[in-house]
DNA sequence: ATGACGCCTTCCAGGCGA
């Protein structure tokens, strides 16, 4: 089973570049965020042509997410609770045993903004949320084989090793103590960081800037990954970020991030 | 220090992204 996620940084802009992808790499799952746009003019025809069905829980203009699935899905919740005000950011599927959530977190805009506090804010939600229903699915017995992944644009570079600046921007919005503990606090709920699991000491980032030739200075970060839970993990083949597809396609413009792929047994 | 690129929007200059 390969299971994606992709910040396409505008789906109306990108749609052509998507559909190419997805009949490059046949992805099973995938979450897609910053779809830019509202449920009513989400392209479903383009994806059922591809064999996707979609969930989706947009947005006019910013944020939004859907899960895109070749095999049969269940919409299972739109949205964090009590975080309504901070846009379409997140939506879970059952697609058959796995649980399926993505997500796309407050970037926070810098460590002075208004904006930064609420960024923490929403995490604790998210780990609160989390963390409730994983006890739940312990009270009915359930966790030990119910396969979970949350994945998406968390917008935190989990530590110095997943910047091209290393250390150097520790304390940098996307690199405080603040954001990163609320990353190791998802992790504390029984999560494993796919990428970082297969890949203990690699260097490799996820989103490059548009402007000053970032991605071919490798000028990077890494802010999006898949996590899983033990079920997910014990089935992991290889997790591997998809560069190719940061690049120009056919004379089509990129998402500034790339997909990130993880392969599951 | 700024802007660089690209997306969005009552349409086009300005906000936002990370």
């Amino acid at each position: 089973m390969r299971i994606a996620t992709w910040n396409v940084n505008g789906l109306r802009a990108r749609l052509d570049f998507v559909r190419i992808w997805l009949e490059d790499r046949q992805p099973d799952v995938v979450g897609l965020q910053e779809l830019k746009l509202e449920d009513d003019s989400f392209p479903h025809e383009a994806f059922g042509e591809l064999g996707y069905s979609v969930a989706t829980h947009g947005q006019k203009s910013w944020n939004g997410v859907a899960i895109a699935s070749r095999l049969p899905l269940q919409v299972e919740e739109k949205g964090l609770a009590g975080q309504e005000d901070s846009g379409a950011r997140l939506i879970r599927a059952d697609v058959e045993t796995l649980s399926f959530t993505t997500v796309y977190c407050p970037n926070g805009k810098d460590v002075d903004h208004e904006d930064f506090p609420r960024k923490l804010a929403w995490f604790d939600a998210l780990i609160a949320h989390w963390s409730q229903r994983r006890s739940e699915l312990r009270a009915e017995l359930r966790a030990e084989n119910e396969a979970a992944v949350l994945c998406g644009d968390f917008n935190i570079v989990p530590t110095p090793l997943d910047s091209w600046r290393g250390d150097a921007a520790d304390g940098s919005v996307f690199h405080t103590a603040d954001e990163r503990k609320r990353f190791q606090g998802l992790l504390a709920c029984g999560l494993h960081d796919l990428y970082r699991a297969a890949h203990p000491d690699e260097a490799a980032f996820s989103w490059w800037d548009y402007r000053g030739g970032s991605f071919h200075r490798g000028h990077g970060l890494r802010i999006d990954t898949l996590l899983g839970n033990g079920p997910v993990l014990a089935r992991l083949k290889d997790a591997w970020i998809d560069r190719d597809f940061r690049k120009k396609k056919d004379g089509l413009t990129a998402s500034d991030h790339a997909p990130v792929i993880v392969d599951l047994d």
